[in-house]
DNA sequence: ATTATGTTGTTATAGTATAACATACATCTG
DNA sequence: CAGATGTATGTTATACTATAACAACATAAT
């Protein structure tokens, strides 16, 4: 299987441009902003970039934004922990924070329902330390 | 004004039928479900649905699911705290949720971060009770 | 080599949401 | 009342987001 080996090792060349792509990037891009930041590099479609961004997730190097259509670098090797996402709703600045008492939360609610949690999704908006003290 | 009389007294004719619809849905809906299950009330486009939406999001009638864009009822009168919803991947049954654990986590860590939160997004992805123990 | 498998490219289309303008209706003001 | 204002609503068109389906290519195993 080539996608066990290469995953180990390197990644394609499509992956490797969405990832610098986002590494680059101020705030978390959208799909077709993408697209666009990538066709002097020969993207053409859409498939191309969901399809990377899939794969990127799938390795843990990835987030999806779900309140903004958007994906944007994963910040460290925190995998298993649900990610928190504070969203400026003024500059667009997105932070991601890891919190042990909400990841408590989420598990003891969980429990407490009998719901078996699979991936959640944490993301707060409101004014960053910036925009909140003009 | 009218608006604010009216939000008082009694929902719009859209506004009564989205909710409606939305409480005789046994999961939450999309945006074009209910539009074509109000045709025959004589909704006809897309704007007429998601005005209803905002305005009883706005009224605290109405949640939105930001990760399976659709809409659900609002089970209660916790205005101000922020809802929790545990999503069956299973069943695509959805339950709401308080919290206080989790809503003092997300104070706690917006302040730890000089951060002002605003409005917040806890979806947690899994097996609900029934599904989990199939 | 040939088949089987997986990955990537490409076209087409599906699904979600909003801009922009038209119309109607109620309340306020002179 | 007449006109101004504000809001809600209807309607058309379009923008934005995402995926299905198939073609082309590459790779690994038999």
């Amino acid at each position: 299987m080539t996608n066990g080996i290469r995953s180990m090792q390197e990644l394609t060349k499509n992956q490797s441009l969405v990832l610098e792509a986002l590494t680059g990037a101020a705030q978390p891009l959208g799909a077709y902003a993408l697209l666009d930041e990538l066709r002097d590099h020969g993207f053409k479609a859409p498939p191309q970039v969901y399809r990377a961004l899939d794969q990127l997730i799938g390795l843990g190097l990835v987030h999806r934004l779900e309140s903004l259509n958007a994906w944007t670098i994963c910040c460290g090797n925190h995998h298993k922990d649900t990610p928190v996402f504070a969203i400026c709703d003024d500059c667009g600045t997105v932070t991601e924070h890891f919190d042990t008492q909400l990841s408590l939360g989420i598990s003891s609610l969980s429990k407490r329902n009998g719901f078996v949690p699979d991936r959640s999704i944490i993301e707060i908006h409101g004014q960053c330390d910036k925009c909140g003290s003009l």
